[in-house]
DNA sequence: ATTTCCCATCGATGTCTGTCAATATGTATC
DNA sequence: GATACATATTGACAGACATCGATGGGAAAT
C-alpha cells in the first residue's frame, strides 16, 4: 500500500479474498475504537489540520501511555502523520488515506 | 438509529463527543473483521442480492458456528438483513446503512 | 410421530486488546 | 553533564473476541 492510492479492494466489488479481507480489516480495526475515532476526530478539527499530543490525554482522559500507544496504531495504520517538533510530537489526519477506506466500503455498490 | 438515515456523525466535522464516538466505533467493529467482511461482499455478490446462510460455512471454511455468530453480529449492527424462508435463512447487504457509513468516515473532510 | 436438515445457542479455550503504573528514551536548557 | 520535560516502551492485568464441538429448537418431508 503505498502514499495516497487506494488502501483496499472494493467491499461490494467482486468477492474479497482472504488476504485483501485480512488487508482491509487491518486498517478497519485501526478505527474501530472509541478513543482512536475521537483522536482522529479532534486532530482533524485543529487549526491547521495538526496537534500536538500533549493536549491529547487531557482532552480524552486517558493516562499518557494509553493515548500515546493509540497514536502509534493510527499511524501504523497510515491513518495518522507524525512529526516531531522540538520535544513535542505532532500529528495530523492522512486524509487521502481516510478517503481511500471511505471507496472501498462502496465502490460499485 | 433508524431505517435508512445516516448511522453516525461525521468523523472530520466537529470533534465527536464520548458518546458518538462509541457509536460509530460500534459499528466498525463489526466490519473489522476479515470473515465479516468476505461475508458481507459474498453477499452483494450474489444473483439478486440474497445469499443462503447453508453456502457460508463451506464458502469462508469456518465451522457453521462460527459464520451464525458473524451474521449476527452483522445483523446486529444493521449491515445485513436476515430473513426466513423455510427452513433456510438468507441474507442481504443493507447498502443504506453502509453508504451512512461511508459518509461518517469523510463529510466535511 | 419420526426423521432429517438447517440454523442458533451454549460452553470452553486460546488469543487479542485497552488500560495504566513504572521505566526508559529522547530532546532541549542550564 | 545534569536537570527537566515530552513521549515511547515495558510489563501486567482484566475484559473482549474468534473459533469450534456439542447441543437445542424449528421447519419440512415421509
Amino acid at each position: 500500500m503505498s502514499a495516497d492510492e487506494p488502501c483496499c479492494p472494493p467491499l461490494l466489488g467482486p468477492p474479497l479474498d482472504e488476504r485483501d479481507a485480512v488487508e482491509l480489516a487491518t486498517i478497519l480495526k485501526a478505527l474501530a475504537d472509541p478513543v482512536r475515532l475521537r483522536l482522529v476526530s479532534l486532530i482533524a478539527a485543529s487549526e491547521d489540520g495538526w496537534a500536538c499530543a500533549c493536549d491529547l490525554p487531557a482532552a480524552l482522559d486517558r493516562a499518557q501511555p494509553t493515548i500515546s500507544h493509540h497514536l502509534s496504531q493510527l499511524v501504523k495504520a497510515g491513518i495518522l502523520e507524525r512529526e516531531q517538533r522540538g520535544k513535542w510530537a505532532w500529528f495530523r489526519v492522512r486524509t487521502p488515506q481516510l478517503a481511500a477506506l471511505q471507496e472501498s466500503l462502496t465502490a460499485t455498490a
